[in-house]
DNA sequence: TGCTTATGAATGAATG
DNA sequence: CATTCATTCATAAGCA
């Protein structure tokens, strides 16, 4: 859980140096190559912000949902976490000149950050997956009436796969409801 | 199954919005949240081409087998051979009315050898850095005796490890397990 | 009841 | 850094 630790210390993207050195105390457990450090630290990185924009967007969500419940209705009290920070706000130093081991604009914790490690991680970009977003869009609807309006969930194919059907995937006119 | 007939449909992996909706419609039926979804896209889809995939290997491999059955020596190992083919094999899988461009039944290695390929960049590390070759620390010492001092970088602990560094389970030494 | 299968979840390894 | 794919884990379901 070496690699946990240090990220908790606000390692995030390593430099060579570092690498081998995490490489050098891991290779003590086993075999090890520097790749697979660089790979845990990547992933880790983007799972943890993908979690965190998960709840970003399902509050966001909540929030617009309650906005456009109804007019008259007072938010519930969650005005907590409003992060629209400029856009050029995360730019992690990009694995070349900076040294993230005591973390900058994040809320590194060089003791001991237990909870709350809330990175201000990207949100201009595109669109990306929060799927893994809990948004619970079952809770918003009261069990009695349902507005789902029948959406035509099935004749979307669009632009979500573009990597492996490239070559000539199904085309998105008119899907026939197969 | 609605999420089946998506699939059928064509849908393999649907972005953020789709999944979206799908969610939206599924909660209908109860609890889900949208990395269910997500999740059920990728099985779904790794698990149909994994089947594929596994067809296709056997088939060759008997033609194979038999082609060469006069010719050389033929291979006494049990047909199971499974899977360990080039990892770019096959690529997409018969939707039923969608497009299965099965094609690129590339170079079916027949032989597949194991080849180091590695280090593919090597140039101005700008981008990916050039750990990802198999620049081995470890290599110094034995791994079975510790020679590393212990460096004090960070607080390292010995504790469960199965994960993060052993990608590959040959740790020689006691992979001190918890 | 013990085993095999099916499946959701997670993570390592790339690739773009 | 985002996205995808392959593998693996854990567990529930099905069956002999």
């Amino acid at each position: 859980m070496i690699l946990e630790e240090m990220y908790r210390s606000g390692v995030r993207t390593p430099n060579a140096a570092q690498i081998q050195q995490i490489t050098a105390h891991l290779s003590y457990y086993g075999k090890i190559e520097g790749k697979n450090v660089f790979y845990w630290f990547q992933n880790h990185k983007a799972r943890e912000r993908q979690k965190l924009r998960r709840r970003l967007s399902r509050h966001q969500q909540l929030l617009h949902y309650q906005l456009h419940q109804s007019e008259d209705a007072p938010p519930p009290s969650s005005p907590i976490l409003q992060n629209r920070m400029p856009p050029h706000f995360l730019h992690q130093e990009a694995t070349s000149q900076g040294m993230d081991l005591v973390g900058k604009l994040e809320t590194v914790g060089t003791e001991e950050e237990e909870e709350e490690e809330e990175e201000p991680m990207t949100s201009a970009m595109g669109f990306e997956q929060e799927w893994l977003a809990t948004m619970d869009v079952s809770s918003p609807v009261p069990p009695c009436c349902r507005p789902l309006k029948t959406l035509d969930l099935f004749p979307i194919k669009s632009t979500g796969l573009k990597d492996e059907c490239s070559s000539s995937k199904s085309s998105s006119c008119s899907t026939s409801t197969n």
